[in-house]
DNA sequence: TCATGACCAAATAACCTTATCTGGTCAAAT
DNA sequence: ATTTGACCAGATAAGGTTATTTGGTCATGA
């Protein structure tokens, strides 16, 4: 057992990474606070000196796990070269996301991992959330003349996150035998996405990629203040 | 009441429609072979005159739903002048199956609807056996020059395979009013995939349609053959 | 010959009791 | 000032009993 920094921030750190741990194997449900506790190196009722109870823990969680996410998101599109397109910055949205667990769980409403948790987060609104996201951001590149005007917004985005949601769940219905490398799949629906968008001229790439380059910064922006003012406390 | 037909194979409708409509609504298991009977206008012993269990009735609506599909799928294609082309044939596979709820049910593994069948039924295999046919299919098409040669046909074939999934799906995680008109969703996708697939000049179109024509008569003679063998019976 | 109603054993639902576990608390220890 | 271990009430799990229902059978009726 290496030193144990007790630090406060540490032991949140250990607090929380044990929990993701057990509640990815074993579910809400049937991770005890005394497990979470034990595999964190610390007592139970340290736990409860920072979160008021189980649930709490739970939620600060999902916070950090969200400014994970968001981060490497941020990275994905800034190390792309063709991060500016439409189709690689769905392609960044979506695996950045979904390559965490925790969030995984939680968009597949996953009720083996979340368990009780299911109904006290109620609807979620996840996917309308994106799809939000989605249409505010293409549409945004539609007034910028960097996709085509005729397509309607709406229904190409509710396309998009349906397809999304599509390739998230196959995992677990197609045996990975059968499944070939996703990375060759996203290739395939980055082309298809950019043959469908791009105007017939090309359109305006240069001020596509402006559009993407502010609204990142708009991501990265919210991102720190919520780390700001968030704690991973109850 | 009106006239009641008792012919063999009007019982046999009668009882399998009034499954159907019970299994939908209650659930495989929550549905009597007494409700089954009594919606019939049967007594439930004339059920048992023809299949031998509760799950031979179940078995035998899979297998007539499953021939209906396949009969609103082949007049589909037929009555659609662009029925010729991979992505409207890749449609109206999906909005044949799936408006079919019964299929849909399975396809979904709803518990609510199959319940203790979902064991019993075992690995069903659905979704590979429609890989294999959308990749059997679009390498005929590769074959005969009408779509593109470079793409890998395992790789679109499961994404679009994986597409279907998350538009059957979709309906049940994004409320209607924020849903938009499905047939709007697959103009815009089967334009996505025509995009993709067609080769830059233009391709065989002509003989893509001979294609279609004799995959889709290959369709008729095996549901014809298999109605011919099949009875809805145990 | 075909459909039916009465019947039956097993399955399911409903209810109860007891033992154990778990989230949370608080005084004591460091 | 911070962490801990003992404690506790309620929740959960496990086990048992009883009542009702259900899938299936078979002799009878038309």
């Amino acid at each position: 057992m290496p030193q144990i920094d007790n630090s406060t921030d540490d032991i949140e750190a250990r607090v929380l990474d044990a929990a993701s741990e057990l509640f990815i194997r074993y579910g809400y449900d049937k991770s005890t606070m005394n497990d979470i506790a034990s595999n964190a190196g610390v007592a139970k009722s340290t736990i409860y000196l920072r979160w008021k109870k189980k649930e709490d823990v739970f939620r600060a969680l999902l916070i950090r796990e969200s400014c994970l996410v968001t981060e490497e998101w941020i990275d994905r599109v800034e190390a792309d070269p063709k991060g500016g397109t439409y189709g690689a910055w769905i392609r960044h949205a979506t695996v950045a996301t979904f390559s965490n667990p925790f969030l995984t769980a939680l968009y597949k409403q996953d009720r083996r991992v979340l368990g009780s948790m299911i109904e006290r987060l109620g609807q979620t609104d996840l996917y309308q959330q994106r799809q939000a996201m989605f249409l505010h951001f293409f549409e945004a590149l539609q007034d910028a003349n960097a996709v085509r005007k005729d397509l309607d917004a709406h229904v190409l985005t509710y396309l998009l996150n349906s397809l999304q949601f599509g390739l998230i769940h196959f995992a677990d219905v197609i045996p990975p035998q059968q499944t070939p490398d996703l990375s060759r799949v996203w290739e395939v629906l980055v082309e298809m996405v950019e043959r469908l968008v791009t105007p017939e001229d090309g359109g305006d790439a240069e001020a596509g990629k402006v559009v993407v380059r502010q609204f990142m910064q708009q991501v990265r922006q919210r991102l720190d203040e919520f780390e700001k003012q968030s704690s991973f406390t109850g």
